[in-house]
DNA sequence: CTGGGGTGGGTAAGTATTCACTCACCCCTT
DNA sequence: AAGGGGTGAGTGAATACTTACCCACCCCAG
């Protein structure tokens, strides 16, 4: 690496890191600074105040709706569209799974989770953007003839990217207290089912498509 | 109401609407010891310490899934699989719209998610439990007939509870436009939604049934 | 060249405030 | 008299943020 971070770019990183282990209460000035190697003075000679921290975090640290974008995209009639809505839902676990934890814990704090709002509606995003992403694609699916013509985009679209949601919300909830040292990890078998390991953006992406009735 | 709550009661409904409306962080001792009108060292008396004041109140005061159990098991031929669904949808998001915020809240604060999580295991319970009762519930109609028989029970429970869930996300993010002033919420006018009209769970539940392929 | 001062980035050592929690002390009922 | 339920007034620890100072580097007048 001959050109080493900056600061800023290093405070940042340290910010989103604790936030994702420790969670947005442990994630202190102190902390950041630890973390990031610098002092806590530095973070205020680049960053207004701590909550200027987090909000440039969950705006420029946390992945947007790209990929996903390009996962619909990159379909010119080469793959069938259930091979897309799998490939879609595996993106969207992925983007929820590193999403989730961070924007749930905004919860704890309503002001913080007000301006990372504001922040999203002056780029004209919001957390809807890739169930309404992947409402379009299928309804140009549907005009296509691809699928059925009575077909509902939106509600396929918040089934299965809600699907993906909730799984992530069902996985981090399960890891919680993932690798920082409780010291006796010993009784290994603590009952906590992963849960089933079948291909679940396969089946789900399948049942959505075929129905169930 | 002739019987005053008492004390301790009124401690966890304070607990339990600071964390609804003011969020995990700012829901301090003082400020409990302030709505529940009682001094600060009162809660002392009735609580170890301020965690268990929340782990109460995650475990007695949020709802179960008992009424999502009954609104399955209450449908002995009566209603078709659809309107079935469609209650249970219904059912769902009132349950994700009043659990979300709070358990989102917990992802700030790793220690109590863990505390939560093994408070839930001792029950035998999980977030994953109306999942798998939904589950349950269309195999038997499989069973009976009333379904496709290739049908995939596990992932079509998690479109549907996925959708309701992460519309009650969307809904409980996007709340807090409003001012300042909380006025009267429980007027049971529910009329102002956000999200586009239209009668999200009947949607979605026909959706789930018929497929879009 | 030189050197002196402005500047951006850095720090150690605070400060005021808030936090969860405790303690000595008082009722009031039994 | 005894003791459970209650309180006002703290306590030490932690928090976000500030202050006073430092130093390497660049620019450019002398």
């Amino acid at each position: 690496m001959p050109t080493p971070k900056s600061t800023p770019a290093r405070i940042l990183d340290a910010a989103h890191e604790l936030l994702r282990t420790t969670g947005l209460a442990r994630t202190t000035t102190k902390e950041i600074a630890r973390a990031a190697g610098c002092s806590e003075a530095a973070l205020y000679k680049h960053f207004a105040n701590k909550e200027e921290i987090f909000v440039r975090v969950l705006k420029e640290r946390l992945p947007g709706v790209g990929p996903l974008l390009e996962e619909l995209t990159a379909d010119p009639g080469e793959r069938t569209v259930e091979e897309c809505l799998t490939a879609v839902a595996r993106r969207a676990m992925d983007l929820y799974a590193q999403t989730l934890p961070i924007a749930g814990s905004l919860f704890a704090e309503p002001a913080l989770l007000r301006r990372h709002r504001e922040g999203l509606a002056e780029l004209g995003t919001g957390p809807h953007e890739p169930r309404d992403q992947l409402a379009r694609y299928l309804r140009r699916e549907r005009d296509r003839g691809r699928i059925r013509a009575d077909a509902d985009p939106e509600a396929a679209a918040a089934l299965l990217l809600g699907a993906c949601f909730q799984r992530a919300f069902f996985t981090a909830f399960s890891e919680g207290t993932t690798t920082e040292g409780t010291g006796t990890e010993g009784t290994g078998t603590e009952g906590a089912r992963t849960e089933p390991t079948g291909d679940f953006a396969a089946e789900v992406a399948r049942t959505v498509l075929t129905g169930i009735g």
